[in-house]
DNA sequence: TTCAGGATGCGC
DNA sequence: CGCATCCTGAAA
């Protein structure tokens, strides 16, 4: 018998107006869901990175620039930015203001539905590792460079409402050693503690929530 | 630990 | 053309 997920309806445009930073933070906890003809497949997200494009050196679109690979950062918030890093699609969700060229990078989820259909597109048993990277993510939910573009309120991908996380950490961004100063900035969220995160680093903030939904 | 894979962008 | 990159899996 065919198994059926009911989600929370996706969030709304507003959701993903808010300023970069706080959208990354945000986006803890939310769910992120993507249909396919195989199945739909779902995960909570459980860390982000920021990129503010205009004065942030680790930013494809530093400086603004614009070439056909980063068009989608300039037409708002709530859109997906998709690109190809070697061999893998690493998933964004672009935000700021139209002409602000800014995106949240997703880089961890935790399972939470589909969990045969991830493991089989993964090629591997479950664990850890089928989703705690950005490039194993976009595998695992099928995320795919046709999702470019496409907007996160609606199907087949898109983003609803989870619980919030009992604690939040922050720290430096990974990859980007050779950014300037912008690699030690510390725009890197994740769920304190959670395994589905793709790497373990010290953290410099991390923020206690008192209860609550969103 | 190193290294290849292979899309995209940039500089020569 | 050569080289670097918001990564990952396999080899040594």
């Amino acid at each position: 018998m065919e198994e059926q997920f009911n989600f929370s309806s996706p969030l709304e445009k507003d959701f993903f107006q808010q300023p970069t930073l706080d959208l990354a933070a945000s986006l803890l906890g939310c769910i992120l869901v993507k249909e396919t003809e195989e199945g739909t497949a779902a995960g909570i997200i459980v860390e982000t990175e920021a990129y503010i494009g205009p004065m942030d050196q680790a930013a494809h679109s530093y400086n603004n620039r614009r070439t056909p690979r980063t068009e989608i950062m300039f037409h708002g918030a709530g859109l997906a930015y998709t690109y190809v890093m070697h061999t893998h699609t690493l998933f964004n969700v672009v935000s700021g203001k139209a002409g602000n060229p800014e995106a949240v990078l997703i880089r961890g989820v935790e399972p939470l539905s589909g969990l045969d259909l991830m493991v089989k597109r993964r090629g591997m048993p479950e664990s850890a590792n089928l989703t705690n990277g950005p490039g194993k993510l976009t595998k695992a939910l099928g995320i795919t460079m046709s999702d470019y573009g496409h907007h996160l309120t609606k199907e087949p991908l898109y983003i609803a409402p989870g619980s919030l996380p009992d604690s939040i950490s922050s720290g430096k961004r990974i990859g980007i050693d050779n950014s300037g100063e912008a690699r030690d900035y510390p725009w890197r969220f994740w769920i304190t503690g959670n395994s589905y995160v793709s790497r373990h680093q010290k953290a410099e903030k991390t923020f206690v929530n008192n209860g609550g939904s969103k």
